[in-house]
DNA sequence: TAGCGGTATTCATAAAAAAGCATAACGAAT
DNA sequence: ATTCGTTATGCTTTTTTATGAATACCGCTA
């Protein structure tokens, strides 16, 4: 079978860093998206299908890393409690898509002047 | 602990797929070039710090999936045989480094107009 | 033809990562 | 006081991934 040109694709990712940790890449966003959506780790964690154990060390990670909360939980009250994004982590998250959607049409334009 | 600007740095990794198979990242590129530079797998694999399985196995699936030889290997001989990166093997090495160190550039000037 | 070093392959083992389970603490509402 | 859904945490099990050992094959060289 012969490659003709085309027949590859480019995928990326970036992430964010302090320090040279994680601080947080494509899937922790949508997992910061999905608490700011939900109001809650748990119901976010459900509906990306993983463990609301993982998806809670997550967010403790990130909240360490960043330096600032970027998500503030509340336990009891109404409804148990729940957790919810800061403006910090919003504008984290805004500057996180922002940066790869560039770097993606960049790339898209970079690969019609490469020949792969 | 405040956040000051300049506080968070950006990573990014890029890889080329053929139809939605991971072919090579930048990884498999630093096995390629030395692979290209000693001769063998199992002399790349040491200076990786990884084993032989693995660099054998990688060689295998990315030749597979590139649908053309990117390294070609030769058993028995002079010095046991050895494996050697084919001009396709090249061209993909060079075009995956051009376009890695373009991305590298572009979000280093990205950087500065995002504010994070 | 015996030896050398690299490729090729299987099998068992170890280490690491993720998932699952269980349970306590919490605090507003009733 | 009881209920409720969530945060918070430890412990166990499962899954994934990587590693190491062992073996056969190959072809030049001495």
């Amino acid at each position: 079978m012969k490659r003709r040109k085309g027949d590859i694709s480019v995928k990326f990712r970036v992430w964010f860093f302090t320090k040279d940790e994680k601080l947080l890449g494509k899937g922790r966003v949508e997992l910061l998206e999905l608490i700011d959506e939900k109001g809650s780790i748990s119901q976010a964690a459900k509906a990306m299908g993983m463990s609301y154990r993982q998806a809670w060390q997550m967010v403790q990670e990130m909240n360490e890393r960043a330096g600032r909360l970027l998500v503030e939980k509340k336990l009891g009250g109404k409804s148990g409690g729940g957790a919810f994004v800061t403006e910090n982590g919003r504008q984290l998250i805004a500057s996180f898509k922002a940066l790869e959607k560039r770097v993606a049409q960049f790339i898209a334009k970079e690969l019609k002047g490469l020949n792969i």
